[in-house]
DNA sequence: CGCTTTCAATACATTATTGTATTGAATACA
DNA sequence: TGTATTCAATACAATAATGTATTGAAAGCG
């Protein structure tokens, strides 16, 4: 904590950041997402992410440091959209308390598009095996939860309502439905969603 | 249908098997997913995957015409496995009908270890953009799920109960809420499991 | 036992990918 | 406007990975 900034193995956020440079970092981050989204990690190789950005691999390297910099890099940017996406949903609570849920998972959807969930899949196993990128993705996922959480129990507890559920266990068992499901679809577009599950979990 | 066999891009199920063949398939196959749980699909190169297995690469071409290849046959691998264990669940429905869905979840956890879903996770995101894999993968798929709904239909109609939802759309519940929650596991060890939700699903 | 066939190892040529060192253009600033 | 600085492009060296063609050993068979 008290340690003087090292000059080596700096990370990208030590920079100061300039318009140009923070608009090439940007236009980057977007190439990895469509590199990593058409053909996966394994497939997004330095060269490809700059020729979907449009730039050679030394503006790579004067942003990031490595691959794992990178990943880092988008993984902060989703949580910041990840986060708003919270607060907006803690600020505008449903009316009727059984549709808290559905209301929750109706967000999540909107938010995670088929394209950004593959994306971030991928990014879960690669983040499982990196010891540089691990704790940061797991510490975004209980941030992500924990706001959820707050999101439910406060819009529970403004109707009066007592949950049959810890909230907590609730909170990770939505977040499992969608992700299953969401994968679901990505493998088979045609079959039928199942929006109503969650109904039976809230009672009246 | 009535095509005669093609003698080029035959793949790897047509070579008469011997019993040398069968076994240095075997080990490659288990090279592989030894490789692919460690580094990801990313890192699991022909020579990494030769090297686990204790191969060289004259072993994997001799066996496999391509890396499409050994993951279909990983993927006709683990569905034989995975039939045998529906088949399972099948001659042995539980007694009390209220715990059919926590049989079938103890059943897949037990089945699908940590090690064996990061793989199957793996294959999933690569076979989702393999226009050769990805048609074979899907009909594992459903066929798994089909054996499932059969098994629950069964245990329920011997007991005489009805059930909630229609058996489709639970059955894929449960699917989505296996994998979501192996995959929390995965990331967070720490964090307790939720094996309580689906006693919600169904009425007694 | 000798011959043939099968199968994995080896050798090789080719291509992809990486990271660094240097160059040159654009931007900031005086 | 001229000079300094920032940043991406280019050039380069080194390594990794692929697929094929050939070789040699082991298993099958008469």
């Amino acid at each position: 904590m008290s340690e003087p900034r090292p000059t080596t193995d700096r990370t990208t956020s030590d920079r100061p950041t300039s318009a140009r440079r923070e608009a090439t970092r940007a236009r980057l981050l977007d190439g990895a997402r469509q590199v990593i989204a058409d053909q996966g990690v394994h497939g997004a190789s330095v060269e490809a992410i700059c020729e979907a950005a449009g730039f050679t691999r030394g503006a790579f390297y004067s942003n990031f440091t490595s691959r794992d910099d990178l990943v880092l890099a988008i993984i902060a940017d989703d949580r910041a959209r990840a986060l708003a996406e919270i607060e907006s949903v803690l600020a505008d609570p449903p009316d009727d308390p059984g549709e808290i849920v559905a209301a929750i998972q109706e967000r999540l959807a909107e938010f995670d598009s088929l394209r950004r969930h593959l994306v971030r899949t991928e990014l879960t196993l690669y983040a499982l095996r990196s010891p540089t990128v691990r704790p940061d993705f797991v510490r975004v996922r209980r941030e992500f939860r924990e706001g959820f959480r707050q999101a439910i129990d406060a819009a529970a507890a403004a109707k009066g309502l007592t949950l049959l559920l810890d909230t907590e266990l609730l909170v990770r068992a939505v977040e499992a439905l969608h992700d299953g499901a969401t994968m679901q679809s990505l493998l088979e577009p045609d079959a039928l969603p199942f929006g109503t599950i969650q109904q039976e979990v809230i009672p009246r």
